[in-house]
DNA sequence: CCCCTATCCTGAGGGC
DNA sequence: TGCCCTCAGGATAGGG
């Protein structure tokens, strides 16, 4: 479940390599995971190609090339997208493998299929619906005090589901929205009107902080994430809360809850998140 | 408009 | 050992 703090350590870790790399060959596409444009447009339009920047936003994980479209990746559930040498064989469920003139090859992965690639412009991908709008990023130095608050002030669903909107804060995901509720001491089911200024102020401060402290430790490999080189990461050994429920609060030491919220599992400290 | 639920999909894990 | 059932969840479509 590649969240924020996983995409941006598989950017980090595919920058240096990928950047500057030539695409000598699209070897291989499962039409099925290319929502736009369709599959020959997507091969005619990367190769011979060069990578001029890497970049992500909320998610989403780009991949600019030297013709000012970018290919766009979205890892869905159990979505990888990592660098192996050419020669190496491709494991099942590989759907997209870039040649590069590295000797490497890019390889996108994903069992489930719930992940997404998508070729174009910024302007065209946004234009044709199939980007969607993003909310604030948690780095944004302006995160605490912009738009995240403002919902967070008004809306009278659950914060858990206020966090968990992309259109409102980009790339937070159930594991850092569970982690962020306990730091900040905030019930995850509370409506998000009742939260008081400082339980507000002190969900926003927590959720950068989590996802720092996440991608300090190259993510969270729960089930299926890995970075750039297909390994695991180390944050989940770090969790106060997720994957945690029935066991032991760190704080307290009483049994943490787990609930559904927003339809997805949610744990919490039925003491210390009054 | 707002919010919730069902749906997509495979692999892991539990029960028997 | 093996089979079957359930569950995990990001985004989105559709319903109330």
């Amino acid at each position: 479940m590649p969240e924020l703090p996983e995409v941006e350590t598989i950017v980090r870790d595919l920058r240096p390599y990928l950047v500057g790399s030539r695409v000598e060959a699209l070897v291989h596409l499962n039409p099925v995971v290319v929502r736009y444009p369709d599959p020959q447009n997507v091969a005619a339009g990367v190769e011979g190609h060069t990578v001029a920047w890497l970049g992500r936003r909320g998610k989403f994980i780009q991949i600019g090339l030297d013709s000012a479209q970018e290919l766009v990746v979205h890892l869905g559930m159990s979505g990888t997208l990592t660098l192996e040498l050419a020669a190496a064989p491709a494991r099942t469920h590989t759907h997209l493998r870039l040649r590069l003139n590295s000797g490497s090859e890019l390889r996108y992965r994903d069992p489930r299929r719930f992940g997404r690639v998508l070729l174009g412009t910024e302007g065209e991908l946004e234009q044709a619906g199939v980007m969607p709008h993003l909310g604030v990023e948690p780095f944004d130095p302006d995160f605490a005090a912009g738009l995240a608050a403002e919902v967070l002030r008004t809306s009278r669903r659950p914060v858990k589901a206020v966090l968990l909107d992309q259109g409102v804060i980009a790339g937070c995901g159930n594991i850092y929205a569970d982690e962020a509720c306990f730091l900040a001491r905030v019930r995850p089911g509370r409506r998000a009107w009742r939260l008081t200024a400082a339980e507000r102020r002190r969900l926003l401060l927590a959720l950068p902080i989590v996802m720092a402290e996440a991608i300090e430790r190259r993510g969270t490999s729960f089930s299926d994430y890995r970075d750039g080189f297909g390994a695991k990461g180390q944050a989940f050994e770090t969790l106060f809360v997720y994957g945690r429920g029935g066991r032991a609060c760190v704080r307290c030491r009483s049994t943490l809850r787990q609930v559904r919220i927003a339809g997805r599992t949610t744990v919490f400290c039925g003491r210390c998140q009054s």
